[in-house]
DNA sequence: ACTTTCTTTTTACAAATGTTAAATAATTAA
DNA sequence: TTAATTATTTAACATTTGTAAAAAGAAAGT
């Protein structure tokens, strides 16, 4: 096995353990994607055919709302990164995935890993709980987001993932708040 | 097999094939709660330890913010409802659900359910796209709310989700799109 | 049918957030 | 370093949404 992805995989044991022949074939699919800031990994429009982990830097999923941006979704080191929608039902995307700074992706691409699953349980029972756990955070975004001033929202992001305001343009934070740029300074500025 | 489960197997077997031996199983796990209108399927604070679908009926899950109810999920026939953060974490939910009105479900406990996936490799892949299908739509819900106005919501939910409109008091509906009762009742009396 | 309870709408007002535009501040490129 | 670009803040005002209370309407129980 590369010995590129040793950290990857130690991360992915942690999650579920694999056998050897499954992170023989696994890492046969792995691919290392170098992006340099501001290069998009997927364009909107395309069909989600590839899996992605941030391996080092940071990654976000976007897309148009009446031409203004808006961002969907951070990824940071070791985050998975998928369009779901388009990746589970074959669609072309309405979002695209670019690069907040210099990034390395993994990339695995689906199909084939699909058809690993039929051999090697393992490797679902991985995937199946990387999706549970997407699950659950998206989830507790729905809560986050549901019934919470734009305040609350930028404090609990401020408290659960404080790495999101040190790295990223607030312009990108405002959007994934739900909330206007104007408005989130505002907030910044009675809170300071 | 018993017979009161076929409309419910035939429905997952659209999802994911199952061999014989994996039905027989499951159905052997399988067994049904009926309750009346506004009865409790499950407490705030209890940690989730198994797996509902709705066979007939309409169900909700809801919690309490600053002591007012909100509604985070709706589930009518064939739904999947659980609690993802207590049930993958093994955590007392905030959340309960209940029935908004008399409702047959489907109870799966789940940690027998996790064992069987070890022998049997198509239960834990028909787990897996049944979750992948919940979290694509809690991305959708994302989506709706975050950019989203009070009237673009409701019409949303409207044109995906009739029947969300003529099963559901408008109580439980605001808050499922984040507004309040008043602010609903104003949007409705506009658009008529 | 009548009463009670629960749900929905309406009103009036307050607070939060959006919009547009301009002013600063910070970053990048020449 | 300066100029150009990009990001953030501020201001003024418009709009949306929230709050509280009351009124109207619908459903349930006797």
């Amino acid at each position: 096995m590369d010995k590129f992805l040793d950290s990857f995989f130690s991360y992915l044991e942690d999650i579920q353990n694999l056998s050897n022949p499954s992170k023989e074939k696994l890492s046969n699919l792995c691919s290392r994607v170098r992006l340099n800031k501001n290069e998009r990994l997927q364009e909107i429009g395309r069909t989600c055919k590839t899996i992605y982990f941030v391996e080092e830097g940071a990654a976000r999923i976007f897309y148009y709302k009446d031409g203004i941006e808006i961002t969907e979704y951070f990824a940071f080191e070791k985050d998975l990164i998928i369009r779901a929608e388009s990746l589970f039902y074959n669609q072309p995307s309405k979002k695209g995935i670019t690069c907040m700074e210099d990034t390395n992706f993994i990339a695995i691409p689906s199909q084939p890993l699909f058809e690993l699953f039929n051999q090697h349980h393992d490797l679902e029972r991985l995937f199946r709980k990387l999706i549970q756990n997407a699950y659950v955070e998206t989830v507790r975004r729905i809560e986050m987001i549901q019934f919470h001033t734009a305040e609350e929202r930028y404090l609990s992001l401020l408290q659960n993932n404080p790495q999101v305001i040190q790295k990223v343009p607030l312009k990108f934070i405002a959007s994934y708040l739900g909330i206007t740029q104007v408005s989130l300074s505002r907030i910044r500025s009675t809170l300071a």
